[in-house]
DNA sequence: GTGGTCTAGACCACA
DNA sequence: GTGGTCTAGACCACG
């Protein structure tokens, strides 16, 4: 795993690993199937407190990302998220309101934010989590 | 001044109220010049303490949204922010890549993604805040 | 850490502590990565309300100066300012032009007032925060 | 007389004409025995509430910058502090202690932090307040 | 333990 | 009237 923190930043470090392995699958670097290290593994990796690897996998496991199987690991998934078509599009919407909103309050115009927004797509992997291999 | 505060929501009421204010702003509601509410005034209108509301115009100041001027009230600025290139760069890089990353994870399309941010580029005016008359 | 707070001076005290911790990382007496006092314990320690050590860590953040890490503590940070070229010599010019107006009207003279600035420039550790050892 | 008041700043409207009138005298653009714009006159010109102009005079008249005399006017004194050296020592350390650390926080080097303030001294007419003419 | 948010209510400074 | 500071004390989130 390649799981980089931060500690100059103000994010919790939970989240930080949250969102790591969020962008990880996002980007196709992992597939559903994967397994994730182990907590103790991962908090030893990260010098972090294996408590709060444990909070980020309930986190990631809450959001659809990964489930967590007793005795085997964390395993990334390939279902689709379980929200309400209605619940989903709201949380989209939301989500682009914000950054846009944010961009503008940078400075940037619209052209800049498209552009940086094309940028930021092209790294996803949109071919779906299981397609790999 | 149309500010709604969910007391049930996640994100804490003084940031509830900064985005409020910064979305009227990127609307175009409010433009440079424009007073806010006075503190203990919304503070009355949604209910919250007093304090909750300075916390909130504090973040403001700090974002170079508003200017607070004892005696006189709050005000919208017209001042460009003050970042330096590289880290107004730097943010909305991070920006789009949050939004992007969840947005997958939410299970939406490349093209559903384009949609939905050029829906929120829609309701911007990127005229800048001053434009308004 | 050595903070002393005057309660009868004109300065608020939340910008005196914010004043003193900006004066020991300029001194070398902090550095990048160094740990503040807690919240809780500066305030015990200088017997002002817990609230008001927070305003002085707010600011401190804001100016870059420190990072807060819930659950971990505040740190002084190693980063260089983040505004534009143009703000900070603004700033810079403002900064010298309101402390050579003061120090006209003290009744001092251009030797008194560059001697002084030589003085003042000499208790500075110029080659920056993370340099100590 | 030509002050400038800047709607669009934090400080309050009197500390900016105080600080205006104290820039004025530094630079020579006022001599001692020069007679300031009365109360209602100035606050007519700058567009404020009279009371400001009066709370302004009267922080001029504490620092000895100016002398009100009952029906005739406020004129710019030729005194030098009235403060004793002592104080006047500590004021002016201060003053510089304050501006180098700022300086520094800013991310400026000691060079630069010279340069600009030989700039600063550059603008003061030294020779003091009654020489002119 | 750490910091983060919120409430309640006081008193001061500015316009 | 406006915002600015400070206290007291509650409860939550993070490590």
């Amino acid at each position: 795993m390649l799981i980089h923190i931060d500690p100059q930043s103000a994010d919790p470090i939970y989240e930080q690993i949250v969102f790591q392995v969020k962008g990880a699958v996002a980007r196709g670097d992992m597939c559903a199937g994967d397994r994730l290290p182990s907590v103790r593994e991962l908090a030893r990796e990260i010098s972090v407190n294996p408590n709060t690897v444990v909070r980020s996998y309930q986190s990631l496991e809450n959001d659809g990302v990964i489930v967590r199987r007793q005795g085997a690991g964390c395993f990334i998934t390939d279902t689709t998220n379980a929200l309400s078509d209605d619940e989903r599009d709201k949380q989209l919407h939301a989500l682009m309101e914000r950054a846009v909103t944010e961009a503008f309050h940078l400075g940037f115009t619209k052209e800049a934010i498209k552009r940086a927004m094309n940028q930021g797509l092209k790294q996803v992997r949109f071919e779906r989590k299981g397609s790999k291999k």
